[in-house]
DNA sequence: GACCGGAGTGGAACCGGTTCCACATTTGTA
DNA sequence: TACAAATGTGGAACCGGTTCCACTCCGGTC
C-alpha cells in the first residue's frame, strides 16, 4: 500500500525537469531530445508511473470523458445501446460515465449535476422529457449534449439521433392494415415523450392512407415503468369490439404485454396479429416468433458518439444535427391476414 | 458559455475567506458562525456554484467513486446487475464508472489501468480469470476489490459474492436425475472460470449421489462469447446415444442454445428436458417456458456494494469475506419425466 | 485581574499535473 | 562572421479545492 509515484518522482529519477516529463507524456506540447525521451520512458516504466487523471483534469479544465444518461439498464435496448457506446468510446480513448435515471426526472436532474461536477465534455442521453431548463444550463456551460432515441422538442441546439419513428410506426401499422385488419391496438410510450408522440402519429398517418378512421379507444399511452403494458393488453382485449391487431410501440412494455397475452392464452396470430418495437434476441424465441421493428442499435451508438466527439473537438458546424436512421421491419409469424369469418 | 464560479468567487462575494466556504461545504471539518453559514449558502445558490470533483479529488487523494468492470452489458444478467449496483450506489452518494471487457483480458487490463488513473476507491468486477498480477497490484495500491458472480482462486485477499454455484448445479442436475433421466448434457462456461468449474463439479456430485457415472462427452465447456452454445447443442443431439436432459449453465450461451433447439425443432420436454442458468424475463415467454436457476441479482448487487463500501470506510475486519447467496430453482414446463419407451 | 480553552476566522501550503516564458544551445542563411 | 531561427530545457505560476496553523475574540474560572 505504498503511494503511487508522481511526475516529480519521475523527473528526479530521470534527472530532468517535470516539464520534460510532461512533454514526453504529451508529445504535441513541445520538443524533447530523443535521448532524454528514452530515459524518461524507461524510468516511467520502471516506476510504474501513471499520470493521475484528476490532476490533468484540474489543470486543463476538462476530461476526455462523456456521460451516458440512460433510462434503464435492465431494458435490453438501453443495455445494448450502453454496451455499444462504451465499446465505441474506448476505441476513441474516451471514458464513459454511465448513469441511470429509472425514468425519474429527479434522478435525471441529479445525474446531470454529477456529470457537471465531473467536468464531462459531452453527454449522450435518453431524456425523460422533463428538466428542460437543466439541459439548457448544461449546454450554456459548454457541455455538448446529444439525445439518442428520444428528444425534447422545446430544447433547441441539441443534436438528436433516433430511428425514424413516424415512418416505422406507419410501416408497422400499414402492414397490419394491408393484411385486412381494421381494428389495431397501439400501446405506445407516454405522449410526454417524443417517441410516444411520433409513433402515434405514424399509426394515425397509416390509417389515413387506408382511409380508415382511428378509434381513440385503441390507442393506449402507458408509462415506461410498471406493468402498464399488461394492463393495456387486458383492457384492449376486453373491449366489446376487440382489436384483431396489436402494435406494442413501447420498448419497455413489450415483455409485460407479451406476458399478459401468454397468460390470457390469446392465440397468435389466430386471434391477434402482433408487432413489437423493438427486436431483441428473445423475440424470435417466443412462440410464435414476434414480428418486430428492429432498431439499429449499432448505428444509434456510432452516430451519437460521433456527434458528441465531433462537437467536443469543435469539428462540426454550429447548427444542430438531427440524424434519423432507418429501422427495419422484421416480419415473423405473429402476423396473419384477417379471416373474413373470425375464428371466435 | 461563461465559465463556472469557483470557491474563491463565492468567498469574495460573500465577504469571507475560502476556508469558511470550504467548511460550509464540509460541515465536519470545522466550525462556522451560523450567520456566515447562511450568507455563504445563499451566495452559493445565487451563483449556482458547484465544487469541481477533480479539485477535491486531487487534494484529498481519492474519490467517492467505484469502478464496475463487467463482462458484457448486452447480457441481461450483467445489465441488470449493473443497473442494481448503479442504483444502490447512488443511494450511498457514490458514483459508478461502468466498464465492459467483452471477456477480453486485454480490455480488462486496460480498464483496470483507467480505474487506477481515476483514483477509484474500490472496484466491483466479474473477472475474466486472467490478469492475476494486475489485480494484485491494484490491491497493493489500496484499491478495494470485490468479485461478483465469478472469482479467481489464485488471488488472495479478495471479497467474493456469488451464488452457490456447486449447489445450484447439483440441484438442477438432481432434478433431472430424479425425473429418471440418465443422460444429461451440460453446457457450462470455460473451465478457466470459477463458475465453469463449480457448476461442472455440482453436476458431477449429483451423479455420484445417484450412483450414475458421468459420460465426459456430455459435458461441454464453451466460451462466453460467440455461438458455442448453439454448436454444443447441435453436437450433443448428434451423439449416437443422445441425452434426454440438458442443463445450460452458461448464462451467456442460453439464448444461442435455445435458438438452436428451436431451429432444430426439438420437442421440449418431449425429446429433451431443459434447465437454464439463469432466469430472465423472457425465459418464461418461450414455449414451453424454461425451468431456470434464478440468480438473486438484487442480493448480489447489495452485498457486493456493501462490501466494497465497507472496505472503503475501513469498517470491515481485514479477513476477506466470501458471500454465497442461494439461487432458487424455478421449475417450469420444460422438464418432464423420462418415458420408458421414448417417443422417438 | 490573570489565565485558560474553545469558537471562529483567514493565510498559505499543498495535491499533481500543464503551460507559459526566459534562457541556452545548436543550426541555417545571408 | 554575424545574426536569426529553431531546438531543447528548467523554473514557476496556475487549476480549484482541502487542511494545517496561527491568531483573535469571547466567556468562564480561580
Amino acid at each position: 500500500m505504498k503511494k503511487a509515484p508522481t511526475i516529480r518522482d519521475v523527473a528526479a529519477t530521470a534527472g530532468v525537469s517535470v516539464s520534460v516529463v510532461s512533454r514526453v507524456l504529451n508529445p504535441e506540447s513541445g520538443p524533447v531530445a530523443p535521448a532524454k525521451r528514452e530515459t524518461v520512458l524507461r524510468v516511467i516504466d520502471e516506476l510504474g508511473y501513471r499520470p493521475r487523471a484528476a490532476a490533468r483534469e484540474l489543470s486543463v479544465g476538462h476530461t476526455p470523458t462523456i456521460g451516458l444518461v440512460v433510462a434503464d439498464l435492465a431494458n435490453p435496448f438501453f443495455a445494448q445501446l450502453a454496451d455499444r457506446i462504451v465499446w465505441e468510446a474506448r476505441g476513441h480513448g474516451v471514458q464513459v460515465m454511465v448513469m441511470t435515471t429509472q425514468e425519474d426526472p429527479h434522478l435525471e436532474a441529479d445525474s446531470l449535476d454529477t456529470l457537471l461536477d465531473r467536468s464531462v465534455g459531452g453527454v449522450i442521453a435518453t431524456p425523460t422529457g422533463a428538466n428542460v431548463e437543466k439541459w439548457a444550463r448544461l449546454q450554456s456551460l459548454g457541455v455538448n449534449v446529444v439525445f439518442v432515441d428520444r428528444t425534447i422538442p422545446e430544447l433547441s441546439g441539441v443534436d438528436v439521433v433516433s430511428i425514424e419513428n413516424v415512418g416505422s410506426a406507419r410501416r408497422a401499422t400499414e402492414h397490419l392494415l394491408g393484411l385486412g385488419h381494421k381494428r389495431i391496438g397501439l400501446i405506445s410510450g407516454p405522449v410526454s415523450t417524443s417517441t410516444g408522440r411520433s409513433r402515434i402519429q405514424g399509426y394515425q398517418s397509416a390509417h389515413e392512407n387506408f382511409s380508415i378512421s382511428v378509434d381513440p379507444q385503441l390507442v393506449r399511452d402507458v408509462p415506461f415503468r410498471g406493468d402498464g403494458g399488461g394492463d393495456a393488453v387486458g383492457s384492449l382485449l376486453a373491449l366489446p369490439d376487440r382489436p384483431t391487431g396489436l402494435i406494442v410501440a413501447n420498448t419497455a412494455q413489450v415483455q409485460s404485454s407479451v406476458r399478459r397475452l401468454v397468460q390470457m392464452g390469446t392465440s397468435i396470430p389466430g386471434d391477434l396479429s402482433v408487432i413489437v418495437f423493438d427486436d431483441n434476441p428473445w423475440t424470435e424465441l417466443t412462440s410464435p416468433p414476434l414480428s418486430a421493428i428492429r432498431q439499429p442499435i449499432d448505428m444509434l451508438a456510432v452516430h451519437s458518439l460521433e456527434l458528441v466527439l465531433g462537437r467536443m473537438q469543435g469539428k462540426l458546424p454550429a447548427a444542430p444535427r438531427t440524424i434519423e436512421v432507418n429501422a427495419d421491419f422484421v416480419p415473423r409469424s405473429s402476423c396473419a391476414p384477417l379471416l373474413l369469418s373470425p375464428t371466435r
